[in-house]
DNA sequence: CGTGCAATTGATCCATTTCAAGGGCCGTGG
DNA sequence: CCACGGCCCTTGAAATGGATCAATTGCACG
């Protein structure tokens, strides 16, 4: 799938864009290209921004530092994921965005997108979907204080592999999970050592094949029906979304 | 102060609005006022919602509950608060909303808001601000995943603070704390048990006293550091919220 | 060939949970 | 007026999930 087609792809989950408006969103994404290097930051905290990024590929995260080291990743971003949406409003940002992997992005002038979203309302819409999305899962991740380790990384597995598919990036049951058990364990807040024991946990009860930064989920229902994962909060479009996903379930279930 | 200036006073902490804003959000919120009972749901999940909610007495939160019956609360809702700016574009909500104490608010139609943030550019940006600052206010309760019982609670108890305050809710450095050990262990995502032992271990501390509903905090700036809770990410107008809290802190430093 | 980082394993420790029970307060009903 | 049940807070003792400390392996890279 091309890249400049990515943002599309991640609104048309909400609404049908027509080809006009299409093109509009290949023209707002044909900017240059910036790049940042695994492992580094795209915006420190504190820094005031002026525009809004559009992720192209690779992995970035959200984090917050506290004072005494402490870190706490509060949101992956992925593929076709908008980042500071916020910011011509709230001037600075109180909190950091960091590179996991080499990440290509573009980077939109806030002046472009008020007026875009000014004319074009379905796609105003489509941007306040994708911010309202973002609360919702910020949302769901607080949960995360009254469930279990185990529930902790099930729960991400299974956001992330709905998050990926639906921007084409999942290959049948299996996606690229190029972070590290650390970065899984300050996602989840949890210890890197423990990360790993319950990953071998879920590897004995069959749940997952994670093998060289490749994460297979076999069943992904019973994934779900073992962490009490619903992917409703990720507002999806349901046809997309879920159809395939439980069908593509079903299937296993049964030929395992 | 009167209720009905509630929504300008919270508006205020990112925009000062000219009278004849103040006058507009006035009439918005002189609907006939409702009032639900303590402990009973307002919106339950996935009911389709078509209406924004103005809070202007009492406490709310937004809460979900696991399967299994493990409730999870998400947030607190104060006097001032809008909830359900979203859904004039998530149709359905996808976590309950209920009452904690008797609360009284307003149902404002969807229409009524699209028509002042059209009119209104200074309005709109108040608007989007205060739903960019639950947005930040709930990346922080994430942040709690890293945090440990004394920290979480201590957190709550700084934010609630500044939240109440921000809305002339405090006398001095005392506010009414009307819920019960059980939901701030519903929001912290503690056991009521623990939740009691952290709390008599605060007091011993002398960092609260928290008798009959009511918290008294003596030096709010050893209780930030004492947990490391720092106020900007609810970005309340500085002037108001934070200078006297830093001073404060900048003394305790000095003195300790 | 060393250096560094990610994954793994073992042993021990501790924060928090779980289970269980008692006390205070309050509204209700006999 | 008192007895009762219900809810909230409190306390104790025991169990455990997850943290901490420490060390080993494997692999990629300069």
């Amino acid at each position: 799938m091309a890249i400049d087609g990515i943002l599309a792809k991640r609104l048309d989950n909400f609404v049908s864009l027509d080809p006009d408006e299409h093109a509009l969103l290949a023209r707002l994404t044909s900017e240059r290209v910036r790049r940042s290097a695994a492992r580094t930051d795209i915006v420190r905290e504190g820094e005031p921004t002026h525009v809004l990024r559009l992720f192209l590929s690779g992995w970035a995260c959200r984090y917050r530092t506290l004072e005494d080291g402490r870190r706490q990743i509060l949101a992956f971003l992925l593929p076709g994921d908008l980042c500071d949406l916020n910011n011509y409003v709230l001037s600075e940002l109180d909190h950091s965005i960091g590179a996991l992997t080499p990440v290509q992005y573009v980077e939109i002038q806030h002046d472009r997108v008020a007026q875009l979203m000014a004319d074009r309302p379905r796609l105003a819409q489509a941007f306040w979907w994708h911010m309202l999305t973002s609360l919702s899962i910020q949302r769901e991740w607080t949960l995360n204080l009254s469930r279990s380790a185990f529930e902790r990384i099930g729960n991400l597995f299974c956001e992330l592999f709905f998050r990926l598919r639906a921007v084409g990036l999942t290959q049948g049951r299996r996606y690229d999970l190029p972070i590290t058990q650390i970065e899984m364990a300050e996602a989840t807040g949890l210890t890197p050592v423990h990360v790993n024991r319950t990953l071998q946990e879920m590897r004995s009860e069959g749940l997952i094949i994670l093998k060289e930064r490749v994460l297979d989920i076999p069943d992904i229902a019973a994934l779900q029906q073992a962490v009490l994962f619903s992917p409703t909060y990720l507002h999806l479009r349901l046809a997309a979304a879920s159809s395939s996903a439980t069908m593509g379930a079903r299937q296993v279930a049964e030929s395992g």
